[in-house]
DNA sequence: CATTAGAGTATGAGG
DNA sequence: TCCTCATACTCT
């Protein structure tokens, strides 16, 4: 299965599909180094095992080249997979970097220009700390420089060791459960899983641990819940208290059985002796104890400091870490201490190999991505008259979690994601679980109303349905209303057109939008049903949906960072992505009081407020898929549209230039089927790979099929310019939350992205200042020399303010700019 | 036999 | 035309 993914993911042989003209656009502009590597990367895959084993290629692993057959198998495509994919990281200014280089210049002097240019030799910031953190890492997981001398004087402590406390540390046991020790019977030493709980230390211990964690090579963290579970449990979706964190702090880095395996078996016994696994209790007991006070800032210092630290820290779902350390002991204002923070998401890489698979829990990954057998699993062992056997196996499973995680690293790099990875999806993390954290307020009061009143209104137009239906029905079933529409009325034979709309599956009439338009001339039921379900959509699911989601007057999404193909983001709980923009309009019950029959607009996201002293900004990308597929396509016309009609809205400049009437008569209608019109022709065919390295796995296309390869070409399409956008959006992101979380001043947070816009909650005396370092990072976007990106179309920002995000008004270009 | 949980389908909001 | 999530209905 995997395996087929992955070589169809390599994509498909270009030459012999006949192609539009628009695809044969994109194509000419893509570079032939592109074509090249997925050719060879093709062939790869048919020879060997390449795809199963992790293929190394940096010369940093030369020496173990040996054990790596598949390393000289084609060292070319490797290196050449993507003209800006597979760089080193050392030999190439990441964009931390650059963020380091302007915060720099931000703090230092007030000019503003300076955002665009990569400075690499600025030292002691905490981003260039973070960027030493990788490079680091990295020789240090390759195992070039043999640092085993050094780690060797290292002073460590044990549970055992620890003077004062020797037993108690079974205690988390007792308190749990009721189970007597998280001690293993078997060979703890040999498996190194001795489970230390902080709580039990005394204060000379406490400062060897810090110590011991300040000299740590590697971090390996989970979160446990109160059910006993962790992150790496599979079954963990349900939404379980934290209950505590566990750390492994590996003081080697090279002992991983990937890098050496000779010494892989059985979990690298030779090098576990020196590892620590530390259990961090965070229930807060409600009771005052002093000796709890003190554990506390015991813990958020540990927690703080692991957030911060420059060591990799490796973390299965990393953002709901850094949340949880944020709720748990962030004051406001901490945020911007985590917002460096680089956690190594073995779910985000696995996400960016194969982004078909969207929520693999660990255990998938590990039988994905680890050849080895001698895995403990969980789930295998969990059941719930033994759960100390899960703690025991929590150290164990840590271990396995850093194996797999720098595999994946590995592949990573093999495959050219090892940029993308760094400089797109590993900031992001931070700047999700801050989101997460960050309360959006709900006019609750104005809610409820509107919840009624829509209510009313329902309740108007089922009676109205009924009457010219001429019996009672379900008003939400298609099947009911099908027989009534097609079964008793027949109205699909008195209809004009000759195709009508028919369901997928069923192959019958469909009850869609499309079809009650093309009836609504027959009958008055169409038009009705249409009017409810407009309705009816807005009540449930962002009234109702919304209020249910609502806790104290506000409400904040999830964010999923792997929850696509595509490389966009979604929302859920709510899907703040998918709230109505669009006002409707419904008559309002004539015997409220004062004038009859006036009609009520209701908008959704009007109910969307900013707190007291602060103002909602929204910062758009006007067209941003259009300018990356005129980027991309190379295509004269919509260049020059782009490039020269800049102060026109483009649909319109378009439209006018279609009907040939002049562009102030061109109607919102018109404007909007140009649009459909316009994004239509895009799909037709392409290369898989957005401008920034990410691909996709698509079906696999076999020229007997056209209907699957058309398909296939527009999934190709689509995805190059939705991942590109994606792709920009998510940098942006990245650069204005690194200049906000570096600027003594600044405070604005960002609240939502839905695709193309940011939306951030801005202090109001700063919103002149906010406005223009917005603009001018998103403009700036255009190029970015360090993933050598130069787009041939200027990227057009809008930005709008308002106290609600259904009422917001263009902020205007001089002091936008000011 | 009645009730309930889950899978599958259809629809429509966002971009 | 693509890819998301939420909802409600229908059937098992």
């Amino acid at each position: 299965m995997k395996m087929e993914n992955y070589e169809a993911c390599v994509g498909f042989d270009l030459c012999e599909t006949p192609l539009s003209t628009v695809a044969q656009k994109i194509m000419s502009a893509m570079r032939s180094g592109d074509l090249m590597a997925s050719r060879n990367e093709g062939e790869r895959t048919k020879t060997s095992e390449v795809t199963k084993k992790p293929s190394v290629h940096f010369s940093v692993l030369a020496e173990h080249e040996k054990t790596q057959p598949l390393e000289t198998k084609n060292p070319k495509s490797l290196i050449n997979q993507t003209p800006r994919g597979s760089v080193e990281l050392s030999s190439q200014p990441s964009i931390t970097k650059l963020s380091a280089g302007q915060v720099q210049n931000s703090i230092s002097s007030s000019g503003l220009s300076s955002y665009l240019i990569p400075q690499c030799d600025q030292e002691a910031s905490v981003l260039q700390n973070r960027e030493h953190k990788r490079k680091h890492f990295l020789k240090e997981n390759i195992g070039k420089e043999d640092k085993d001398s050094l780690n060797l004087k290292r002073k460590y402590i044990t549970c055992s060791n620890s003077p004062e406390k020797a037993s108690k540390h079974t205690a988390l046991g007792k308190e749990t459960d009721g189970t007597e020790s998280w001690q293993n019977s078997e060979d703890t030493r040999a498996l190194g899983k001795q489970l230390c709980d902080v709580r039990y230390l005394g204060d000379l211990a406490k400062v060897q641990l810090m110590d011991v964690l300040k000299q740590a090579a590697a971090l390996v963290v989970t979160l446990m819940y109160k059910d006993g579970s962790t992150q790496l449990s599979a079954k963990q979706a349900l939404t379980c208290p934290v209950k505590g964190i566990v750390v492994l702090l590996k003081s080697h880095v090279g002992s991983s059985p990937l890098i050496l395996p000779a010494h892989g078996g059985a979990l690298g016994k030779d090098f576990t002796s020196t590892d620590h696994c530390i259990y961090i209790h965070t229930e807060q007991s409600p009771f005052w104890d002093p000796k709890q006070e003190a554990h506390s800032l015991f813990v958020r210092n540990i927690l703080f400091w692991t957030l911060r630290c420059k060591c990799p820290v490796v973390c299965f779902n990393a953002k709901d870490f850094v949340r949880t350390v944020l709720q748990l002991y962030g004051e406001d204002g901490s945020w911007k201490h985590v917002a460096g923070f680089v956690g190594l998401d073995p779910r985000v890489a696995a996400w960016l190999i194969d982004p078909s698979d969207t929520a693999p829990s660990f255990e998938d990954l590990v039988a994905k991505h680890l050849e080895k057998s001698i895995i403990v699993k969980p789930s295998s062992t969990f059941n719930d008259a033994s759960i100390n056997i899960v703690s025991q196996n929590v150290c164990v499973n840590l271990k396995i979690l850093y194996d797999l995680t720098m595999d994946l690293c590995s592949k990573l790099k093999a495959y050219g994601l090892w940029q993308l990875f760094c400089t797109l999806e590993l900031p992001l993390i931070p700047i999700l679980a801050v989101m997460e954290n960050h309360k959006i307020s709900i006019d609750k009061e104005e809610m409820e109303r509107t919840s009624a009143l829509l209510g009313a209104h329902l309740k108007k137009l089922e009676q109205e349905a009924h009457f010219v239906a001429g019996e009672q029905f379900l008003i939400m079933s298609n099947n009911q209303l099908r027989e009534i529409l097609f079964g008793k009325l027949k109205l699909h034979l008195l209809s004009q057109r000759k195709h009508l709309p028919r369901t997928g599956l069923q192959n019958q009439l469909s009850t869609s939008e499309a079809m009650l338009n093309s009836l609504q001339d027959l009958h008055p039921l169409p038009k009705i049903i249409l009017e409810y379900r407009q309705v009816h959509k807005i009540k449930s699911t962002f009234i109702d949906g919304l209020l249910a989601y609502m806790k104290k007057g506000s409400i904040s999404s999830t964010w999923n960072q792997t929850g696509t193909v595509t490389g966009r983001l979604s929302a859920k709980h709510p899907n703040i992505q998918g709230i109505s923009k669009h006002p409707i309009q419904i008559s309002r019950p004539r015997n409220f009081k004062g004038k009859e029959e006036e009609t009520a607009t209701i908008s959704p996201r009007t109910l969307f407020v900013s707190s007291e002293g602060y103002t909602f900004l929204a910062a758009d990308f006007s067209q941003i898929e259009l300018r990356i597929l005129a980027h991309l396509s190379g295509d004269p016309e919509l260049l020059k549209l782009f490039q020269e009609s800049e102060r026109d809205d483009v649909f319109s400049t378009l439209t006018s230039q279609w009907k040939d009437i002049p562009i102030e008569r061109v109607t919102h209608m018109d404007r909007e089927q140009t649009k459909k019109v316009v994004y239509s022709v895009v799909y037709g065919a392409g290369y898989v790979a957005s401008i920034l390295g990410r691909r996709r796995p698509l079906p696999r296309i076999c020229a007997q099929n056209q209907q699957l390869r058309a398909q296939a070409e527009r999934q190709a399409v689509n995805f190059v310019v939705q991942g590109s956008a994606a792709d920009l959006c998510k940098l942006a992101m990245i650069r204005i939350f690194a200049a906000v979380a570096t600027s003594p001043t600044l405070t604005a947070r960002l609240v939502a992205q839905i695709h193309d816009e940011l939306l951030f909650e801005v202090e109001d005396t700063q919103i002149p200042e906010f406005a223009a370092l917005v603009r001018r990072i998103m403009e700036s976007l255009q190029q970015v020399q360090t993933l050598e990106l130069q787009l041939q179309v200027p990227l057009k920002v809008n930005l709008s303010i308002g106290r609600s995000w259904g009422h917001l008004t263009p902020l205007q270009e001089t002091l936008g700019s000011a």
